[in-house]
DNA sequence: CGCATGTAGTTGTATATTCGAACCAGATCG
DNA sequence: CGATCTGGTTCGAATATACAACTACATGCG
C-alpha cells in the first residue's frame, strides 16, 4: 500500500472514530451541530462579513445564512448591516454569544486532552507540528483553489 | 493558546479545508457519498458480519444496514447468511464491488497525492506517522470507550 | 446619467446522513 | 422451556448541505 493510500485509511479512521462524521453533535459534547460551533468560534476573536465566514467554513452562502439565523435565534449573534457595503451583513457575537464561545473553547481543550493522553508523551508537539501542516496543505490543494 | 486548543483549530481547519463536512460528496471525488465509500473500502479485503462495519465505521445498525442496501443495489455488495449465527449476516463484494472499490482506492491515492505534495517532502512520512497514531488516539478515547 | 452585469444574502426545494424506537428471528442462559 | 440478549430491518424524524430563484445593492461602461 502507498503512503498515499496508507493516508487515506488514517485520515478516514481518524474522521470515524473522532465522531466527525455526525454533523448534529460536535465531538467535544458542545450544545450545538458541529457548523454553529465552528461559526461560532471563528466569531469569537473577530467580526466578519458573513460571506466571509463562509469561504472560512467552506459552506454555501445558504448554509452560512441559515446557520447564523440559528446563531441569533440563540441570542449568540448579531446582525448589523455592513457600514461599507450596504448589501453586506456585519456579524458579531453578543456577550452571551462571547459567553457560549468560552465554553465551546474549553469543552474542546478538555475533548483534545482526552485524546492526546492517548498519544505518547513525548510525540504530543509533533502531532499538533503536523497538524497544522496538513491544515496549510489541505487549504493548498483544494481541487479548484490556487495551488 | 494551549497545545490543545491548537490541536482543537488545526483539526478543525484541516476538516473544513479538506471538504470532510460533506457528506454527500467525498473529497476525492468518488461517485458515491461518503458513508458508503468508507463501506466499501472496509469491505475491499475483509468478509465482514454487518455489525463489525458498524463497529468500524461508527455508526448505529439501522444505518449499516441502510448503507449496505444501497451497496447491494448498485450491484457491489451480497449479503449472505452468516455460517455459525442464524441471525447474522455476512458481507462480502461483489466482482463489481472490487472493481468500484479499486477505482475508490485509486481516487483517494490521487486525491492525498495531491495533499501530501504541499507538504514539505521530508515529512511526509511523518505526517503518516502521526496520523496514525491519531486514528489510535482518537479510538482509545472515545468518551464511552474503554480507554 | 442609466442600463447591464456582478455580488451579498434569503428563501424554497431536494438529497443525504444519521439516530432511536418498534419489531422480528435466532441465540443464550437460568 | 421461558426470559433475556443480540443481529438486523423498517419506519419516522431531525439535521446539514447544496443549488436555484429571487431581492437588493454595487460597479462599470456607454
Amino acid at each position: 500500500m502507498s503512503t498515499a493510500e496508507e493516508l487515506a485509511d488514517a485520515v478516514v479512521s481518524f474522521v470515524r472514530g473522532f465522531g466527525l462524521h455526525r454533523p448534529e453533535q460536535t465531538p467535544c459534547g458542545f450544545e450545538t451541530g458541529v457548523a454553529e460551533a465552528h461559526a461560532l468560534s471563528e466569531l469569537a476573536h473577530v467580526s466578519l462579513r458573513q460571506m466571509e465566514l463562509g469561504a472560512r467554513l467552506g459552506l454555501a452562502k445558504s448554509t452560512v445564512s441559515r446557520i447564523v439565523t440559528n446563531l441569533v435565534e440563540r441570542g449568540w449573534a448579531a446582525r448589523e448591516p455592513a457600514s461599507d457595503d450596504g448589501r453586506g451583513v456585519r456579524l458579531t457575537l453578543t456577550h452571551a454569544g462571547r459567553d457560549a464561545a468560552d465554553r465551546l473553547s474549553e469543552a474542546r481543550r478538555q475533548r483534545m486532552e482526552a485524546l492526546l493522553e492517548q498519544v505518547p508523551i513525548d510525540r504530543r508537539s509533533e502531532v499538533v507540528d503536523v497538524l497544522r501542516l496538513l491544515q496549510k496543505a489541505a487549504d493548498a490543494s483544494r481541487p479548484d483553489g490556487t495551488g
